[in-house]
DNA sequence: TTGTACGCGTTATCAG
DNA sequence: CTGATAACGCGTACAA
């Protein structure tokens, strides 16, 4: 026994040193196995049935080594990368960054590295991300809510696999997946119809995103079925920020237009409206009652904490990144968000006659 | 001129057939423009100089084809990837995307592209990030306030540059970025106190970190300076996220201990609470002023919006990989965060007396 | 089942 | 200044 002990140090040694620097390289677990390099890289990838004997000395030199794959090298010779290229908007948004979030912890499960960059709502510039991303070779892109046209998006899930949220889209290669924005819009304003509210104003996000269309159309849709006249004027313009929500219920206030209730397109929005009202002196939800959309994690903290449609974005990302898994493994996506949820807490309120 | 027209076309049309599929080659290139691929790659890396003639040649060829370099490839020859990994806790953090958009930015100005990981505040898996980063050959790691010793991050520095955020530590090929948190804290306990208020309580992050220690600190030092005692039970511990801001100062108001003012160690904290506060019906600032500290970007939206300490983490971003762009080329960075900057809001009043 | 040999697209090292 | 040519580390036809 004694007399084996430095062997053993040295392979210690040898292993720890590997697994710092990361230079070993296959080919030495192939010689130190006594198999072929092209064995090794067979038991690696599965790629066809190996012996136990040699399969086991292999792992036995790979452990010993401390051998990890060079990805950069794989990419090079098989073309795949195990990367996918994500690309959103404003990678500081709470509302993006969530999903970010989902999209990391299930594609880094499956051994893949996400490779994040901002569009910045800008088509021209997003176009340009994914060019980057096609250079680095990913095996794949998710878009989260882009400014790319569906024709673009078609055009280069022809040539790699792609999914995009936000919106309705069926082409080859390519998986669309969306969430429910006019159920989710027609919840919330039917909650407030519930509550006696009949001049409800609604403060829209960018109407040319799907979203923002459809979570308008939702609030159009619950009126209307309410018998409650739609009035132009209740329908003030936003862009999804705190600081429009603020500017349109100012707007608002000035114009001298009753209204007992607010819907924002998105918590943000609320944010800022809720702010202009306690500027007007107007209390939440004593005065006005105000729901928002998405419920952001900082929407439980808020005072009062906002009644909102809950959104679920870390169960998007992760379902973003399951369905390119799939794509990836030439199955067919069918994965579905939840329906949307109204979540009441303390913004809204009966309406005092 | 109208014999050249076809060649144009077909020239035309190869391009963007090119530049879509992005599988023109360097060799390519270097046929099209009649010289060695060596030159292409000098010319392109600027690795030495090349008569003006080829120069144009290759150039035009490039044009024509529609090239763009294969990074993998770059990455295996030459062993630099133009990718920077990025080791933050929590992807989703207010505090740190703000940073992370920072980091991308400059990042990708510069031609490198950023890799996020996780370490989700566990050291053990922040060195399993750090291991993910370096299989993928990542010329250099950006740690955003790691859990990771220093002697641990010391040793990667060894091996491929370090740029770290939120400690002091100095080691070759590691850069530290540090903010200067006692001093922010100083300032908010300071207003506090310039305002009338002794009775101030303090709800600290996570004392494990230096931003939480040192903010503690910052406190402590800013009482002892205006000759107010330190009492232990207005120390509230707390982790940096709303609920334990909420469970501290309901603590707090069981405890019958008297308090007129609140630092929080961060803007997190302090919702959680501004929340506790309206739910205890004490009205802020009228009852009890509050003061964060980061100013986060929802915190000017928060009712009333919070008096805090500034926070850059958009530069610290910015700032972080700067100092990694000169770490790479060689040079020693010297960058510095603005000094922190108390910004005065609504949170926060002269003490009734 | 296994090994040989070539290719992936660049960079780097030599000569010239 | 420029051109062959050898790496870089791995995947994969092809052959055995």
């Amino acid at each position: 026994m004694a007399a084996e002990a430095p062997p053993i140090q040295r392979r210690k040694a040898r292993r720890n040193a590997a697994a710092v620097s990361g230079k070993v390289t296959l080919q030495q677990v192939a010689a130190a196995a006594g198999v072929s390099s092209a064995t090794v890289s067979r038991i690696l990838n599965g790629t066809a049935i190996v012996s136990d004997d040699k399969r086991a000395a292999v792992f036995e030199a790979i452990e010993q080594l401390g051998y990890v794959p060079n990805p950069v090298a794989r990419g090079l010779a098989g073309g795949r990368t195990l990367s996918i290229g994500v690309v959103t908007q404003a990678i500081d948004s709470p509302f993006y960054s969530g999903a970010l979030r989902g999209i990391e912890d299930t594609l880094s499960a499956a051994g893949y590295s996400p490779l994040f960059v901002s569009g910045q709502w800008n088509a021209t510039h997003e176009a340009r991300c994914i060019e980057t991303l096609r250079s680095r070779r990913v095996d794949g892109i998710i878009v989260l809510t882009g400014r790319l046209s569906n024709a673009a998006l078609a055009a280069t899930a022809r040539e790699l696999p792609v999914v995009v949220t936000g919106r309705k889209l069926k082409a080859s290669g390519l998986f669309a997946l969306d969430f429910d924005n006019f159920e989710g819009a027609r919840l919330a304003t039917h909650h407030l119809l519930a509550l006696g509210h009949r001049r409800i104003a609604f403060i829209s996000g960018d109407l040319k995103h799907l979203d923002g269309s459809e979570r308008l159309r939702g609030y159009r849709s619950a009126l209307a079925a309410a018998g409650v006249r739609l009035e132009p004027v209740m329908e003030l313009p936003g862009d999804f920020t705190e600081a429009s929500g603020l500017a349109a219920v100012e707007r608002l206030i000035d114009s001298r237009e009753p209204f007992t209730a607010l819907f924002a397109a998105n918590d943000q929005m609320a944010f800022g409206a809720a702010l202009a009202l306690h500027r007007r002196r107007m209390r939440v939800p004593d005065d006005v009652s105000l729901v928002g959309f998405d419920d952001l994690a900082g929407s439980v903290y808020s005072v009062p904490p906002l009644t909102t449609v809950h959104h679920p974005v870390y169960e998007l990302g992760q379902l973003a990144a399951e369905s390119m898994l799939q794509l990836l493994a030439g199955e067919k996506p069918a994965l579905e968000l939840p329906p949307p949820r109204l979540v009441v807490r303390e913004t809204t309120r009966q309406l005092r006659t």
